[in-house]
DNA sequence: AGGTTCGCCTGCGGGC
DNA sequence: TGCCCGCAGGCGAACC
């Protein structure tokens, strides 16, 4: 499932293959993704791509007309194919440049992503605008954490991965930046000192910049691949290693359910 | 308003 | 081998 740095990563693989062209076709052989895709995508048709940047999880491909959301969902992704490659079947939708030799491509077989549309300030979209800052700026600092967690009795885990606290931190890093920082997911996040939220932040900001890093590496091999730079190398400390020793004092690894998400902790490190 | 649960989907792994 | 079942998971919607 993209996480951050899987979005990130398609961004920079995309970013060079589109800006400066024209789009010429488009293909939607299935609308129906998390939401239908909106007949007003096809303003699309003609115009010239100015840039793509990211906010969160989501993908902004601008023109002058307005702009293309792209969310991947949970096993979405853009590749870049030949002209005339035939579809799969979960290839949702084709992008065709002007006098480019190479199609990109979504798929997505959950069809848990999105693909909408926004004129104007693409920030400005209903799903954008109240999101959170982003995790790798400054912004992001453990005052604001504080200060925002104060009451709260949320467990700290649920309350991380809330989009309108910070965007961009899923389930995988969620899980690894606890661990990291020693705080045990279910502390209510009201109860967690400056100090510790200090720990927690550059936590979070460690794993998800190390796994963009490692996400580089896998962009030359994104075109003609098919756009999943996969699950980075990173060592996973805890997420998925449930019953198995924990890295650092060897008790058991725990697992729980928060919010329905699968938790794994070390009862020993994490307080 | 804070907090929890639901539901959209398909692939995959376990059980038989 | 093949089938069925249950689960995972981002995240907005709906509910409490």
């Amino acid at each position: 499932m993209p996480e951050l740095p899987e979005v990130e990563t398609t961004k920079r693989g995309i970013e060079p293959n589109i800006v400066n062209k024209t789009i010429q076709h488009l293909v939607i052989r299935q609308p129906k993704l998390r939401w239908p895709i909106p007949d007003a995508v096809n303003a699309l048709v003609g115009q010239k791509v100015e840039g793509v940047s990211r906010r969160g999880k989501y993908i902004g491909v601008h023109t002058k007309a307005g702009t293309l959301i792209i969310h991947l969902g949970m096993s979405g992704s853009l590749y870049f194919v030949d002209v005339g490659t035939p579809p799969l079947f979960h290839d949702h939708v084709d992008i065709e440049l002007l006098g480019s030799p190479i199609v990109m491509r979504y798929t997505d077989p959950r069809r848990f992503g999105a693909m909408l549309w926004q004129e104007g300030d693409w920030l400005e979209h209903e799903l954008l605008k109240s999101l959170g800052p982003e995790p790798l700026t400054d912004e992001f600092n453990a005052k604001y954490l504080y200060e925002r967690a104060k009451g709260r009795k949320q467990a700290i885990k649920m309350f991380i991965m809330d989009s309108k606290v910070v965007v961009g931190v899923g389930n995988i890093y969620a899980n690894e930046a606890l661990f990291k920082a020693g705080i045990h997911p279910k502390r209510a996040a009201g109860n967690i000192s400056l100090a510790r939220f200090e720990k927690f932040v550059s936590s979070i900001k460690m794993v998800l910049s190390a796994a963009i890093e490692q996400g580089g590496t896998t962009l030359k091999d994104f075109v003609g691949g098919d756009g999943k730079p996969g699950y980075f190398k990173q060592e996973l400390a805890v997420y998925g290693r449930a019953g198995k020793p924990c890295i650092e004092c060897s008790i058991l690894l725990k697992e729980i359910r928060l919010g329905q998400r699968s938790t794994v902790y070390c009862n020993n490190c994490q307080a």
